[in-house]
DNA sequence: TAAGTTGGTCAATGTGGTTGTCCATATAGT
DNA sequence: ACTATATGGACAACCACATTGACCAACTTA
C-alpha cells in the first residue's frame, strides 16, 4: 500500500551527471598517473583527440576546440614542453606548422582509451551490461550526435 | 542471427555524461535569460546553494566551494556587483561579513528550480518516466551521495 | 591580559583565455 | 605574370579568475 515515491528534483539530474563525468575523469587519471603519465590534465585527453593521428594546425585545432588560434598555440606550447607534442614544418606550405603526438602523446592516448575500457567494465560488474548499455543509449538520445563538439573550455566561467 | 552489437568505447559514456550535463544547463540558462536573468552563469547556482538560504561567509563559502577565501570574495563581489547577493555585518562579531542572496538572488534559484523541473519533465516526455528514473538511480549508485561534494571551480584546469 | 586564531582585505603573481597587429607565404583574379 | 586577397603563425597588450603571502582587526582561550 506504499504510494510510488515522489519524483527527485530537476536539479539532481545534472548533478548526478557531472559528478558521474568527475569520478570517471579522476579515476582515469589516478591511473594515469599510476602509469607514469602524471602530467596528464583532464583537457589534454580532448585536445589529443582533437590533434587526432595524422596531425594538424594550431589554427585547425583552435577551430576544432572551440578557441582562438592564439589560445590553440599556447596549448601546444605547453604540451610541447611535457613531451606530448612536436611541430614540424609542412614541406608542401612554408606557412604551416604540423602538430603531431610525440611517441609518448601517442603512449598516453592509448593508454587512456585502455583505461576508459576498463572503467566502462567496472560499471559493467557493478551495474551489469544492460543498464550500463541503456545509459548510455539514453544518453545517447539526449545529447548531440557529434561526440566532439563539446567546446569546453571557458563555457564555465564564473562572471 | 544478427550477433549482439559490440561495446562501445569506453570514452563515450564520459564525454555523453558531459555533453548531456552541458545540455541541461545551456537549456536552464537560455531559459533564464528569457526570464529576466540573463546575467546569470553556469557558476552561479552552485555559488547561491552553497550560500544557503541563512547566508554564509566568504571564507566558509571558500571551504564549501574548494576555493581560497580571497577567491570566493572577489566572487560575492561580482554577485553583489550584479545585485545577487548583499553582504551585511553580524552584530554578533564585528569580523564576519554575511553574505545573503537578496530577492533577486532568490528569485533566480526559486527559477531555476522550476526549470531544472520543466527540462526534467521534457526528458521524461521524451524517454518516458521509467528511463528517466532509472537514469538518475543508474548514477545515484555510481556517484558520491553527497550531491554538492563537486569543487567544481579549477578542476579543469588545462596546465 | 597576553597569546593564538579567525575573518576580511590588499598586493603580487600565474595561467589561460581574448583581441589587435604584423609578417611571410599561398592562392585567386585579371 | 602581377596584384589583391586569404591564410598560418607569432608577438604584444589586456582581461578574468584563480593562487599565495602579508597584514590588521576582532574574537577566543589559557
Amino acid at each position: 500500500m506504499s504510494s510510488a515515491p515522489p519524483d527527485p528534483p530537476g536539479f539532481e539530474l545534472p548533478l548526478r551527471l557531472l559528478l558521474a563525468f568527475q569520478v570517471i575523469i579522476d579515476e582515469l587519471h589516478a591511473e594515469l598517473a599510476r602509469e607514469g603519465h602524471a602530467a596528464m590534465r583532464p583537457m589534454h585527453g580532448f585536445v589529443f583527440q582533437a590533434i587526432g593521428p595524422d596531425g594538424t594546425t594550431a589554427v585547425e585545432l583552435g577551430r576544432r576546440l572551440g578557441v582562438s588560434k592564439q589560445a590553440a598555440g599556447k596549448m601546444v606550447e605547453s604540451l610541447e614542453r611535457a613531451g606530448y607534442v612536436e611541430r614540424t614544418s609542412d614541406p608542401a606550405d612554408a606557412r604551416r606548422k604540423i602538430v603531431r603526438l610525440t611517441a609518448h602523446g601517442v603512449d598516453a592516448l592509448a593508454r587512456s582509451a585502455r583505461i576508459f575500457d576498463r572503467i566502462r567494465g567496472d560499471w559493467v560488474r557493478r551495474l551489469g551490461s544492460e543498464r550500463v548499455r541503456g545509459l548510455e543509449e539514453t544518453l545517447r538520445a539526449m545529447t548531440p550526435q557529434d561526440l566532439w563538439r563539446l567546446d569546453v573550455p571557458g563555457w564555465f566561467g564564473t562572471s
